[in-house]
Parts: C-alpha cells; structure tokens; sequence
DNA sequence: TTTTGTTTTCAAAAATAATTGAAACCAATG
DNA sequence: CATTGGTTTCAATTATTTTTGAAAACAAAA
C-alpha cells in the first residue's frame, strides 16, 4: 500500500466512525484530509481532494472551526484562507469531550434534574424513580470525570490510561 | 410535574440524545419506555406507548436484544412475549461499550494497523504517519482500557470514577 | 388439518439529513 | 468607484435513514 492510497483509506474510514457516532460524515472527511496534510489547505484544495461543492467544503471547515479541531491561517500576500487541522491528539480528543459534553451530555443532565423533581415524591412509581435516580448518579458522575479530562494536561491522560490497564 | 409528564420528558430526552450519538431514536425510545415501566410490556403495549407501528416496534425490540439490553419473557398460559430492560445502570453501560467497541473501535483500528503498513517506511510524508501512529496508539490504549472496563464491576467502576475526579 | 393469535419480513412511502450551485456578499486592489 | 478574487448563504435537489403496513410465516390450540 502506497501513501496516497494509506491516507484515502484513512480518510474512508474516519468518515464511516464519525458517521457511526452521528458526526457529519464529510466533516470528518475534511477533517482526516486536513490531518494528513503536510500543510494547511485552500478551501479549493479541499473541494478537490474530496470531489465535494464549494457551500459543502465551506460549511464543514466553519464547523470544524467551531468545535475547535481546525484553524484558519492567512498568508501574507494572499487573499484566501488556508485551513490547518489540530494534530496534537490529546487536545483532539479534549475539544471533541469540549464539544459533545456541552451539546448532548448537559442537555440529558438538565433534563434529568427537571425529572427528579418527580422522583422527591417517589414510592409510586418504583421503577420510575429508580431508574431515574441511577441515571442521574452516574450521569453525574460522568460529568464530573468529563470536566477533570478536560482540564487535565496529556501525561496525566495516560497515566490514567495506564493505571486503568493495569 | 407528575409521573406521566416525567416519564414522556425522560423518553424523549433518551432518544434525542441517543440520535446524537448516532443510534436510532425510535430504539432509544422504546428502551426509555421499558426502563422506567415497571413491568415487561408486550410488542402492543410498546405501540401503544410510543404511537409506533407494529414492524418499528418489532424491528427495535429485536435490536435492542441484540444489543444485551432488553430480554424476552413468556408468561406461562400466554402466547405473547413480554420485554423487559435490564434495569442495573452499570450492565446497560457495559452492553452498549461492547457492543459500539464490536461495531466501530475494531473496525477503525484494523484500518489502521493496515495502513500502518505506509507507516512502516516513514519519513515520505511526515505528517500521514505521524498522525497515523497517534491515533493508532491512542485507539489502542482505547480499546484496552474498554477491555479492562469490560471485565471490570461495578465498584470497581466506581472507584476509578472516585480516583478520576479526586 | 384448520383456525387463531402472534411475530417477522420487506417493498414502498415518508421523514430526515446532506449536498449542490448559483446568487449575494465582502473586502482588497486598481 | 468598479473590478476582481474570494467567501457565505440558502432554496432546491439528492441521498440516506426510518417507518409503515400488509402479506407471509409460525406455532399453539381446536
């Protein structure tokens, strides 16, 4: 296998995953192709690379601006943009936690606390407030191990990891 | 709010955010619906609760099944199956981690131990094998720690929750 | 064996999500 | 200011996913 079909498969393959995890499966596309680049791409050399429109390529780099995994760069001299991914992994994973934390984890969390407002006055429906009650805990949990992952620095990742795996 | 209300929001909270992590609303719902009843419920029942029609219904019990989360029961004298979900949190997350490690983390890392196969002569293209080689150890250390979480119990669960959020 | 109650299947329809492309916009330059 | 090179927007289209519902399959009971 050569380079060049090494990082179409990667490219492949780190669509269908964040496609599996309900991520736009081209902006992961954009994404993986902005990772194996050598240096920060035009919005064209996208397009291109991909065989994808021009209002597609814009929408998914601002959206991946906007979870903080790509930036923008500007060339002196040069009127267009050129788009650069994130390489450090660690900060990768941490912007997506960042991101998915605050999109899906806080909403579900929210909704919960509204519910146990049923669940003060429980006995009735046992299951109910059971389930509820065990939801809640461990969501919390979750979220709290969420919020020191984000603040924790790379070492301390794998230290984690490490003790984790024995 | 009553237990009526609470259940709807929770049941519809459950599938929004399953939708978000890329599973299908409806399987979601009709997991929310037998987690907070407080009894196996019958396929109408679940047709009934949800305004599904009986092929949606039978479709996402089975899949529910499949993934560890729900089990059947017969009543003795009665010729319709009863569904039930697994009720203890910590098993409910230990399915779903199996099951999504399966279907996605494996497959993603057999790409990339292929297309390690580019890594091995390097230097060509810096950034590709880079990349290449911190995701793969990343998802690596991934699907190990998942391994160990796996086998691990509940308590022990707890515990590494305790320790991660000092 | 036939009837009856139930589950399963799957092609077609409906709903949802992603993509296109051309027009509008923006700002640097002549 | 008008032009040029580039970005953004968004209604319409296309692709994908989900749902329906009726027919087929199944299996217990008559």
């Amino acid at each position: 296998m050569d380079i060049q079909e090494g990082k179409q498969k990667f490219i492949e393959s780190w669509g269908k995953m964040a496609s599996d995890w309900g991520i736009n499966r081209t902006m992961a596309q954009v994404h993986a192709l902005l990772l194996v680049a050598p240096d920060a791409l035009t919005a064209d050399e996208v397009m291109d690379g991909l065989s994808i429109s021009r209002g597609n390529a814009n929408m998914n780099l601002r959206a991946l601006i906007d979870w903080g995994l790509v930036h923008k760069k500007l060339k002196s001299g040069e009127r267009k943009e050129y788009f650069y991914a994130e390489k450090d992994m660690w900060k990768v994973v941490r912007q997506i936690i960042i991101h998915r934390k605050k999109k899906e984890l806080e909403p579900m969390l929210k909704v919960l606390d509204e519910v146990a407002g049923v669940e003060a006055n429980c006995p009735q429906s046992e299951s109910f407030c059971t389930v509820v009650k065990d939801i809640r805990t461990l969501s919390q949990k979750a979220d709290k191990t969420l919020d020191t992952l984000i603040k924790a620095d790379s070492s301390w990742f794998s230290t984690i990891f490490y003790q984790m795996v024995r």
